[in-house]
DNA sequence: AGGCTATTGAGAGTCGTTCTCGTAATGGGG
DNA sequence: CCCCATTACGAGAACGACTCTCAATAGCCT
């Protein structure tokens, strides 16, 4: 039964750190999961509008804020001082974002290493957390572009 | 005559693409060169409200602004959604910022090279802008905290 | 089931940023 | 050097994303 395993997952990320589980937190994290891009708090409530007249905005963005203390996804800016946010496939949070689909990928973190070593050796310089988001063309939207 | 020098190419900067050289884009403009650390449009408002009473947050907006397109500044998002801005020195405009003290430096392009190619080889994806931030203690205030 | 407490919904409030508009200043052409 | 179209300024209003408030509701524990 993977989808009992995969609710079950679900409702132990949500309740970690003494959260209650509520039917809203798991709309919002089924809808943030199942998005394969960025998606801001608002338009995150216009989708949901349909399903749930009900789901008030401040919900959303507490819903997604209680997401990203739980390491569940990600906020990222946006051009435009609105903040997106992304579900979290895996542990560490650098992303790809398609300027052309605005979908997001992770970024293989081996690949960042040498750069962090460089920043402590060549600049005497302790990082905590970075932020490192890389805007272009998937392979997909390139191949599409060079299709016209 | 360094400052003669120094200011024909503040205002050569300034004046790049048809724009106009007026009091308050150079009063904008020196401030934040001489601000060694990342600062918001309200902190400058502040600061300068002491000489130059008139200045209006507005234009303080606006003249950063300019500056960002001029690519003598560049703007980065600070936590709670306050852009922040600094001067450019370099080309290149990706940052080790401080958390400690809020000083900025600009990390050596030369070590992100190998990650851009990583990106592309691995990824498949074309970067054509990327954001870098780095949020760490430097040298300076690391050594202060040792010292405590 | 029952109660303590976190959470919700709706709207008002906050605050950074941008817009508006009347006024002032800039810089190119006579 | 002065005119004048055009750009920029200042002040405050407007905007928009986000957060707070508070009464009502719903989880969770025993």
């Amino acid at each position: 039964m993977p989808r009992t395993t995969t609710r079950t997952t679900l409702a132990k990320r949500i309740t970690s750190r003494g959260r209650r589980l509520t039917k809203q937190r798991v709309i919002v994290a089924q809808a943030l999961a199942a998005e394969r891009q960025a998606i801001s708090a608002q338009e995150l409530h216009q989708r949901l509008h349909h399903g749930h007249p009900r789901l008030g905005l401040a919900t959303i963005y507490r819903a997604l804020e209680a997401q990203v203390e739980a390491g569940m996804a990600t906020r990222l800016e946006r051009q435009g001082h609105v903040s997106a946010y992304v579900a979290c496939v895996s542990e560490h949070h650098h992303h790809l974002v398609c300027t052309s689909c605005q979908r997001v990928e992770d970024v293989d973190e081996t690949i960042l290493r040498p750069v962090l070593r460089g920043i402590r050796d060549r600049h005497d310089f302790q990082v905590d957390h970075e932020r490192l988001d890389f805007y272009g063309l998937c392979a997909r939207c390139r191949r599409e572009k060079a299709a016209l």
